[in-house]
RNA sequence: GUCCCCAUCGUCUAGCCUGGUCAGGACACCGCUCUUUCAAGGCGGCAGCAGGGGUUCAAAUCCCCUUGGGGACGCCA
């Protein structure tokens, strides 16, 4: 309902990056700044193509169009991009819409939902491009042009070499209408080309400011290629124009294209939509993310444990902040507060660690039905534990009892994995500690043998009688539980003791710490 | 190579538009505390305005340059 495109960020050029002196359009060429927005409610879109998963880039940017959406109200629009017959599959679209369902982002029209805007695959949207196609060649904003790719790329290389531009040169433009035909009768291929203007293209983005582009920096590109599908700049544009997408919310990549598209908007006669292009994500090295840098795809989080109000919890703060200080918003407090002026125009690197920490939060909170559900399910799919029903309340306790260590439900495998294993395997700490003290063989035999003589095989009991034998031997509790551990654990951290040796079970208590004995005095001896 | 974007602790960031508060918070890290270890909690610490010029009484903040990083230059999206 709020105009749009004037009152955003009232002063622009504060955020950097203004080199451009506002009004000083080389070409003398107006901008059409009106917008859609100003006439309607706001239709924002993501647009992924079905080549892949759902990556954290992806997902960050179809989070910031849900959130923005949400925020003031309007339609979330779910275009799938699949005109690359080639590489697009079923199953990428299914992952897709999967990670964005487990996110939480519902849309109001694409896949599954149809609407008065639709169809929503590019792939089912050919006669739109053509029609669009048609009306560019009947206007002369486009021609048609017969280069073939082998001579598109000799005169490439040839430009290259020459240290010239990688523009296409325009030949074709110059053809005359018989030419044309002559061509066209000989039955050569051809592709439709942009016929670009003169003069400079600019726009007020809602992230980056003012950005200008001179056209001189553009060729001719191609909106229709020769098999008449179009390319993705042109599809773009006829979606969104055809969609009433007001606003276009999209990773900052997406820069260089724009001028192409508001020049096509421009030759169409079509109002613009407001432009917000991301920041990046980056990995740690500072590159752009991707697979190098590890687990990009949501489905990866997903299947490792992650909470799905973590994760959009994590991606909102990429990039955007409110004030600073507050981290952790559940998804109304993020809908409620989030605009497209707190959004950073720096790009940011993910941080593993600090999503860890996050989700850790959000676990705490969770109700343990919850937890026991979720390190079930990662014991089941991810481990490939096939009992894990039969014996579920005892993982289930054994859940309880690692608590708050555990941050991600991957995690119980580290913090809990010696209660699921037939032996321990002492690792280098747990080993020191074994080898190190005089008496360790004797005092892990003597907890055995009172562990052994229990009558009744508890938590307390076991307390009990773990600290009334260091009692007995003028010991501090600590001198005995801390070997007892590296017996039972194989490590020098672990869930409180007393839970562990009730959860292992007294017989598995009784071999391991006599397995430590032996290991203990076998290993001084030799 | 050309064009574009970006620049505050190691990382995410607040502060910048509307110059003037010890540059604030979080993750990570390091202490201390609690404690059977770890984790969590509490308390404390380390650490930053890329560099250089301007403008100004005053610059992280406004302007310019340099440097650095990133992105785009397809009949991919």
């Amino acid at each position: 309902m709020r105009p749009a495109c004037l009152s955003h960020r009232v002063s622009p050029s504060s955020r950097g990056g203004l080199h451009g002196r506002a009004g000083s359009s080389a070409g003398g060429i107006p901008q059409t700044e009106r917008c859609r927005s100003m006439s309607g409610a706001v239709r924002v879109r993501f647009a992924p193509s079905p080549t892949g998963y759902l990556h954290v880039g992806g997902a960050r940017t179809a989070f910031f169009n849900w959130l923005f959406v949400r925020s003031e109200g309007g339609s979330f629009i779910l275009r799938i991009e699949d005109t690359d017959v080639a590489r697009s599959t079923q199953e990428s679209l299914q992952a897709i819409l999967e990670s964005m369902r487990w996110l939480g982002m519902d849309w109001d029209e694409g896949p599954g939902k149809d609407g008065a805007a639709g169809p929503y695959f590019q792939s089912q949207r050919m006669e739109k491009y053509r029609e669009f196609s048609s009306r560019l060649l009947a206007s002369g904003h486009a021609y048609r042009c017969f280069c073939t790719r082998e001579e598109l790329e000799d005169r490439r290389a040839a430009s290259l070499a020459e240290k010239g531009a990688l523009k296409y040169d325009g030949r074709c433009e110059r053809l005359s209408p018989e030419e044309v035909l002559s061509l066209e009768a000989g039955g050569r291929p051809c592709v439709v080309r942009f016929r670009v203007r003169s003069g400079v293209t600019s726009w007020q983005d809602e992230v980056k400011g003012r950005i200008e582009f001179s056209n001189s920096e553009l060729d001719d590109f191609i909106i229709t290629r020769s098999n008449g599908t179009p390319t993705y700049n042109f599809a773009a544009v006829v979606d969104d124009v055809t969609m009433q997408i007001t606003h276009v919310i999209r990773g900052d990549e997406h820069i260089s294209n724009t001028p192409r598209q508001i020049l096509l908007y421009e030759a169409l006669g079509e109002a613009l939509p407001v432009f917000a292009h991301l920041p990046m994500i980056l990995g740690p090295d500072g590159t752009k993310l991707s697979k190098r840098h590890g687990a990009v795809a949501i489905s990866h989080y997903e299947r490792q444990g992650f909470l799905p109000e973590a994760m959009a919890n994590f991606l909102a703060l990429l990039g955007w902040a409110y004030d600073g200080k507050r981290e952790i918003f559940t998804r109304e407090e993020l809908v409620r507060k989030f605009s497209l002026e707190r959004v950073s125009s720096n790009p940011s690197v993910f941080d593993q660690d600090k999503l860890i920490w996050m989700n850790g939060q959000y676990m705490r909170e969770l109700p343990s039905s919850r937890r026991h559900e979720m390190v079930r399910r990662f014991l089941r799919e991810e481990e490939g534990m096939n009992d894990v029903d039969t014996r579920g309340d005892w993982i289930d306790r054994i859940v309880d009892v690692v608590g708050d260590r555990m941050k991600v439900a991957s995690q119980i495998t580290e913090l809990a994995g010696f209660f699921f294993e037939d032996r321990v395997r002492y690792d280098e700490k747990a080993r020191e500690l074994l080898l190190s003290g005089a008496g360790t063989s004797e005092l892990l035999l003597k907890v055995a043998g009172r562990l052994e003589s229990l009558k009744d095989y508890g938590a307390v009991s076991i307390e009990e009688a773990i600290r009334g034998l260091a009692g007995e031997m003028g010991l501090k509790a600590g001198e005995l539980i801390h070997p007892a551990r590296a017996a039972l654990t194989g490590k020098t951290t672990s869930p409180g003791i007393f839970d562990v040796m009730t959860l292992l079970g007294r017989e598995r208590c009784l071999s391991r710490l006599r397995d430590a004995a032996d290991f203990a005095a076998s290993e001084r001896a030799s």
